[in-house]
RNA sequence: GGAGGGGUUCCCGAGUGGCCAAAGGGAACAGACUGUAAAUCUGUCGGCGAAGCCUUCGUAGGUUCGAAUCCUACCCCCUCCA
């Protein structure tokens, strides 16, 4: 084991919050001395299978408390997940049903070892607990807290306050978490900001149950490319980590500049002398962000696919994006010149809608008319061209869908 | 059980008899610009081979020359009082 300071330092870096003060030291101290390792715990719900950068924020720290050394504990909260997390919500979230849960939680765990040593994980599920309570256990559970409490909130409090509705089961959210760190003597539960509450819940029910409260440690939430919400599936804003290279690529060149020192902060292992120069270089426009915001796609896509993957998005990126070049793959679309025999000319928008390159002819139509439509490398501004129209030719259709046509 | 509020185009959200394919915002898309799929500006944003026509405002009927707007029934959601 790293000795008390390094490990602390390790430990605190990115962190946002570290509850209570002066705690984590003394289970830290009495760690190395008795060369037991802490517990640290982050749980995860399986409401949608795919791990995103937003999650690896956490599984990174995890990752760093695994390389010092300490017991990582995975919650996988099957359970829970019936729920869904109220936090940060404005709305009750549907429930889920077993399968759909299931289903998930298979998806989500293959992912989660793609950042983390599987041999060194502890892996629950909180249905190994909460599957064996009766009613009775419930009460007791639900007995150790109050409504106000519960409703101090931001995010209950808000939609207490604004009439909008909150259903019970939601109320025990919280609950279940923290009982989930007396079931597994968590010492640290870790958590984005907005999941303070709940870990300091934890610290309360483990009490009552007459387990060593947790330190709670919270470590800031990534914005999703949009650079406005949180990164989150359903709001549609993230980055998958086993998502094809290319568009993780792609998804990164289109994330607003201002979000790519806190990417690699959050996402990267980019030591802080590193970010301190980018952020003063972006800021005095010495470097173009564009620079950095590639090397971040490369870095990511390093860490989750390979080197080559992460070589040959940018080569594709650059190729097609920054010198306009024609892809290497396209689809081929194969139709005879009989095909428009009728009319002698190929019309434009119904063609492209018909081949799925638009959503409708009209959507086509305006596309044509705005000049996103280009035949070899031509803006065309008429919707048809006459027949006799043969051999290849290359369509590019607004700036990222391109099909090669075969015309005989 | 009682009282009240509401369901509008991808989302939020105006609109209370014709001027409404429906304000505004967001998203999305396109163009310009840029050593970015960033930022910014401009435009488009139900469908149809452009006129004009067709289908949209919870569902089904009805009133009217004409309905997102009025009436009836139904479905769904929410709040408050008990």
């Amino acid at each position: 084991m790293l000795s008390f300071e390094k490990q602390l330092e390790i430990i605190k870096s990115n962190t946002v919050d570290l509850l209570p003060e002066g705690e984590l030291e003394n289970k830290l101290k009495r760690a190395i001395k008795e060369g037991k390792p802490l517990r640290v715990k982050q749980g995860f719900d399986p409401t949608a299978p795919d791990i995103h950068l937003g999650h690896t924020v956490g599984l990174r720290k995890l990752k760093q408390f695994q390389d010092l050394g300490h017991t990582i504990v995975l919650i996988i909260g099957d359970y829970t997940a019936m729920v869904g997390d109220p936090s940060g919500r404005s709305a009750t979230r549907p429930q889920l049903t077993r399968e759909q849960v299931a289903e998930n939680a298979e998806t989500y765990q293959n992912q989660f070892f793609k950042l983390i040593d599987r041999e060194k994980t502890e892996v629950h599920y909180n249905g190994e607990w909460f599957a064996q309570m009766s009613f009775a256990d419930i009460l007791r559970l639900a007995s150790q807290i109050t409504v106000a409490r519960i409703l101090e909130r931001d995010d209950f409090e808000k939609r207490y306050k604004s009439g909008a509705p909150i259903a019970v089961h939601e109320l025990l959210y919280p609950l279940m978490q923290a009982y989930d760190s007396v079931a597994i003597k968590a010492d640290i539960e870790i958590g984005g900001t907005e999941q303070l509450f709940n870990l300091l819940t934890g610290r309360q029910i483990q009490e009552a149950f007459g387990v060593e409260p947790q330190v709670a440690l919270t470590l800031p939430i990534l914005e999703g490319i949009d650079g406005v919400q949180r990164m989150s599936k359903s709001i549609g804003n993230y980055i998958g980590i086993a998502e094809d290279p290319k568009e993780i690529f792609g998804k990164i060149m289109s994330i607003p500049d201002d979000l790519i020192v806190s990417y690699f902060r959050l996402c990267t292992d980019a030591d802080q002398t590193k970010l301190d120069i980018m952020a003063r270089e972006i800021e005095r426009g010495k470097t173009n962000p564009m620079m950095y915001k590639k090397e971040l796609g490369e870095t990511i896509i390093e860490m989750y696919h390979s080197k080559d993957a992460a070589q040959k998005a940018r080569a594709d990126f650059e190729s097609v994006f920054s010198k306009r070049e024609i892809p290497d793959d396209m689809p081929e679309i194969k139709v005879r010149q009989s095909d428009f025999a009728d009319t002698n000319e190929i019309y434009w928008p119904k063609f492209l809608a018909d081949h799925g390159l638009m959503d409708s002819s009209s959507k086509a139509r305006n596309l044509i008319k705005q000049g996103g439509f280009q035949i070899d490398g031509e803006k065309q501004s008429e919707f048809a061209t006459s027949l006799p129209f043969e051999g290849e030719h290359i369509l590019k259709v607004g700036k990222l869908r391109w099909a090669k046509l075969i015309i005989n």
